[in-house]
DNA sequence: TCAAAAGTGTTTACCGTACACCCATGG
DNA sequence: CCATGGGTGTACGGTAAACACTTTTGA
């Protein structure tokens, strides 16, 4: 995401430089990112944003976060800062974006930081902002081509996602308080992409102290009911400690 | 790192933006890093730059890189993009460096983005920059306070560069063609800051084939020859595709 | 009563760790 | 011949992986 203030004196943001946010929510067993729709168009990006001179990058990713989805106090972390000359072509984009921004208003390039974040999908209101129509969950799977080199950001997103997904017990920032073992189980299967074994995952869940069971079914599904589970805040911060929680 | 040309018009650098390098090397069994000496200070710094408009992030910092290694081709990762506010106080800056460079041409906050590379010790020709007097190896237990807020920023790069030695065999970029198994073997005991058991730590390179025992040894010590090894480039990668090589 | 998904234990193979002595070399 | 550091094997314990049937529930 770029800005419309370029040349101007006495810039109150910080110029050529830009933000991008993944954020990752979780529902019905798949992963989903929020995406917006360009002002009467089809073309989507991720939610984006400048850095303002008097605030800090971190404060700026929390502010488009906060604006997008009315949420505060997000697992936010910063991944990749993408900084190549070719990230995005002035001419497509005054074909396709022309009647929101002017294309004079783009710098001829400019460098982003990704964040990426993990939020509970039930508790977001998504939220358009001034260029565009809409903001929604996309699955994971069927995410379109976006402007820029958005795609390539998600990419390395879901990489960086992973990675981090061997030394943080993840759930925490992307399920609800209570939660069954086969929705932390999907979860793990949506962001590695692959089929887990449920008894093995349980073992070792269960055995790293991180979930606590509760006295509470999951009722009104067709089958046999799910415990709930929360997690154990203390215990979860001790294994990140000691080096986290290995799934590879 | 900063620049300059502020203000100027038709600037040929992104403004506000900056980069930051730590260059790892390894050296009679200890880890260094290539620090700078302000002219006619005691002041030192990472060796830093500005990005050009013409010119990606990527290959600033290969520029930065070459300019003070004499090195190309070298393994360089980028590791972090520190925004805070207050990452420097110009009033100190003006202070400590005002003979090299006046607070006038510090912008009052600026982006950078830190880098980490790994080189082998023996082929750099350490060589200062216009603003400095001195550009040479510290022993990364020895580095005094830096200017900036480059300390944080060597401690950001020590935890990534320990995470990406769980992924990878990092001896590749910072040894010698040739090398010994205690070599290899203090290396990462230099990074990971604790003592590994020999017998264990051969058991576990050799069963990963990345490297090769070569028909020579290393001669002229007061003790038994070490054989030398080669790494094997091609399982190397192999071993870099599924997952890499774990050190905890 | 049926379909759907949850819950659960055992066995096996591999990997990581702990541990100590002899050997080759140059001085 | 001595000091220094290099080279090597085995035994144990724990963790990961493979594997299938029974139970509960709502429809």
């Amino acid at each position: 995401m770029e800005d419309d203030s370029k040349g101007a004196v006495g810039l109150d943001l910080i110029p050529q430089l830009s933000l991008d946010c993944v954020i990752f929510g979780f529902h019905d067993g798949l992963l989903k990112i929020l995406l917006l729709r360009w002002k009467e168009t089809e073309e989507w990006s991720l939610p984006g944003g400048i850095v303002l001179q008097r605030e800090s990058v971190d404060d700026a990713a929390n502010r488009v976060l906060m604006e997008r989805t009315g949420l505060t106090e997000i697992f936010l972390k910063q991944f990749h800062t993408f900084g190549d000359l070719h990230r995005y072509d002035k001419k497509e984009l005054q074909d396709k974006l022309g009647h929101v921004i002017s294309t004079e208003h783009w710098y001829d390039r400019a460098v982003s930081i990704g964040y990426f974040a993990l939020v509970d999908y039930a508790m977001v209101f998504p939220n358009p902002d001034k260029y565009t129509d809409e903001c929604k969950w996309v699955d994971l799977k069927e995410v379109p081509k976006l402007l820029f080199d958005h795609n390539a950001i998600l990419e390395k997103a879901i990489q960086s996602l992973r990675r981090e997904l061997s030394f943080q017990p993840l759930g925490y920032n992307l399920l609800p308080e209570k939660f069954t073992m086969p929705e932390l189980m999907r979860l793990y299967e949506a962001v590695l992409d692959k089929k887990i074994d449920p008894r093995n995952f349980q073992k070792k869940i269960l055995k790293s102290g991180i979930v606590i069971r509760l006295e509470e079914v999951k009722r009104g599904l067709a089958h046999k009911s799910p415990f709930l589970y929360r997690f154990d805040k203390e215990r979860y911060e001790e294994v990140l400690e000691d080096g986290g929680l290995f799934f590879v």
